[in-house]
DNA sequence: CATGAATGAGGATTCATTCAT
DNA sequence: TATGAATGAATCCTCATTCAT
């Protein structure tokens, strides 16, 4: 039985496995799963590339391990936020305003999870999918179906609305710059939504049934 | 002195062309450009692997001509619909319209291009906005700047609203079920990005300025 | 459809995999099935390495292939000489004769073959003692069981006996020197297979039963 | 001052040298030399990898080890059983019935030790042959040499058949199922080397000279 | 002495590309 | 023009070995 302190080993290790997963969502974040390369990933962490293959069973599980990751983090920190709003339109401006900010401040690794979205694996697909599935449920149950039964929202589809909120978040995520800065404001987004294109009061007319 | 007919000879090059572009569709669509095989591809046409080479310098080459050639073809469709239109409501409908049926008639082709658009390669992504470009320019001009203008939409800022039409779009595309078929309708959407969330009238008060 | 001489083409073709594993026999016997290194046996055979795998579909196919070959190629030999000769005796004789003569012209082949035997991978050796069991089968069948039909061997058990022979002419096809020579003639193991230790006539009782 | 007494220390190293021997031979037998993991190994034995290189400097030299250390053990107990036999024949009796059950004992150490004979690395055949050699020559003097000389045997050439009673030997240990019983008896093999296969009494003479 | 994380050389395999026919 | 055999750079992964604890 190994004598030396528990706990710092533990600790080191953990550390060698965070600084992977970092350099491989830089990695996949700018060369996409197949065109990354496990050698750059070990390098850009300070490791040899066997290294690697002491924390993560081969590239495909290091992927998976990263996403897996990332999705939660992701959830948990949006979940958290909109669960201190009250009400279906200040949960739908903290979903935004929650989710850009994780953006923000994890560019590569949402990078990777969108790329995972768009892209053509299924398995890696799936995964995201089945993590983002909290997400998913919040938004039709807590956002949009609480937002219609009380009289917030208009008697819109559930499932149809909150798979646009989802494209219009994801969209507006793919749009991160160099800085990782997200192009425009959660509240501009939020607006849009809520009040629609049309001016509301003087429907002239001139276009008759939709 | 040459027998065959010219005419003749380069219709059968082009249709060589157009088979290969084809093929390349389905491959990149379900492989991704990394993922490719340039034998798969040149099987799937019912060709040799060298004779891609005679019709592309490269696989990036090939890669480029089938994104351009499908964002030409995309914009053309759309453009030609929406134009038949009047009214910034009117093209707004003519483009979710054209833009799910074009999805519907070329999945394979508008998956890579999607794909691309959330990817990760530079030069291709670069080639796709370009493409685009024109798409762009007829949403923010003839439909959203034109709807401020003339009263049928709210003093929206055109920028991000564009961005947010595009999102939407491409995202609903990328919805494509294993049949080529959209998950929602055209009107649906468009009445969601018509209407907004909000239920106008009784603006009961109970959540403060957005 | 090609219209270059096919009946050339194949020609080649056929040579270029002769070559190949010619190597790969060379190879495979001096390192060993895992010991052998790709690139060399296609350097050996004059080519690059990816021309193996236009050829083989593995490492593995390759070594079964050269197995296959091998043993075919050993068993058809053996049987055309054994058919030659007529009565149990001639026929053990025109065994170890064209067992040995074929071991000596292709002593890098039956090196591996052997090693296979004698080795521990069960795919392989499957696959050699498949092809081997003609020759089993003639040993038992048109030598020992008819040797001791017609009154020419003892009435030893046929199993027991063929199973003895076979571990001799392979261990005694093991002792290849480095020239490719097997230490002793065939004729002299035919006579201790033949003859047996025991001095016949005078046994003076020494020895009780056995 | 060390506490713990010198002997217990030195037993239990030496046990766990042991028992790092006893995984080892199971591995090489099912995977051989190259085959055959460093870690598996110690795993089977009950230590991390680290350990197997505190009691040998590297792979080969466990390989080497092993090998020795089992080639010695398998002819200190032939020779033991050998020489409490008198005769030729009640000695070679001895030899295969000792040389069977020590193959029966130790079937993974012996399945190591053929694979050795019947391989490619010159080393390591080098130091079976080595460790052989006394087993050698006690066939051959006190088993071949003596039979011929008291009578009990043919005038036959001494260092053939020797070879050859190894053969006999080796290919039968060879053939050990997978519970580690050898297909057949030492009294049939000997019985079969004794005899020979003619039939001695009528001689027809279908057969000519051999 | 035992441990096991880190190392990096080595090797099988893939596949875009070339080019002689 | 079409072909497909040959090429070899690129890459994932394995695993014997080292060494700090």
């Amino acid at each position: 039985m190994p004598r030396p302190p528990r706990a710092r080993r533990e600790k080191v290790l953990n550390e060698t496995r965070q600084r992977l997963l970092q350099a491989a969502a830089s990695e996949f974040a700018r060369e996409g799963y197949v065109g990354a390369n496990i050698n750059r990933i070990s390098q850009a962490a300070g490791f040899a590339k066997g290294t690697i293959y002491n924390h993560f069973a081969s590239k495909r599980a290091l992927m998976l391990a990263l996403v897996d990751h990332t999705a939660a983090a992701h959830v948990d920190y949006i979940l958290k936020q909109v669960e201190l709003a009250e009400g279906p339109i200040r949960r739908l401006e903290r979903f935004f305003a929650a989710g850009f900010a994780f953006v923000e401040q994890h560019p590569a690794q949402v990078s990777v999870v969108i790329n995972t979205i768009y892209g053509h694996d299924d398995e890696f697909k799936q995964r995201v999918f089945q993590a983002y599935d909290r997400l998913f449920t919040l938004l039709i149950r807590d956002v949009v179906e609480a937002g219609i039964a009380q009289g917030d929202f208009q008697p819109v589809d559930p499932d149809l609305t909150t798979a646009l909120l989802m494209s219009i978040y994801l969209g507006s995520c793919s749009l991160l710059d160099a800085d990782g800065k997200i192009g425009f404001a959660p509240d501009q987004v939020v607006t849009f939504i809520l009040q629609g294109l049309r001016q509301c009061n003087p429907q002239s007319g001139s276009e008759g049934a939709v």
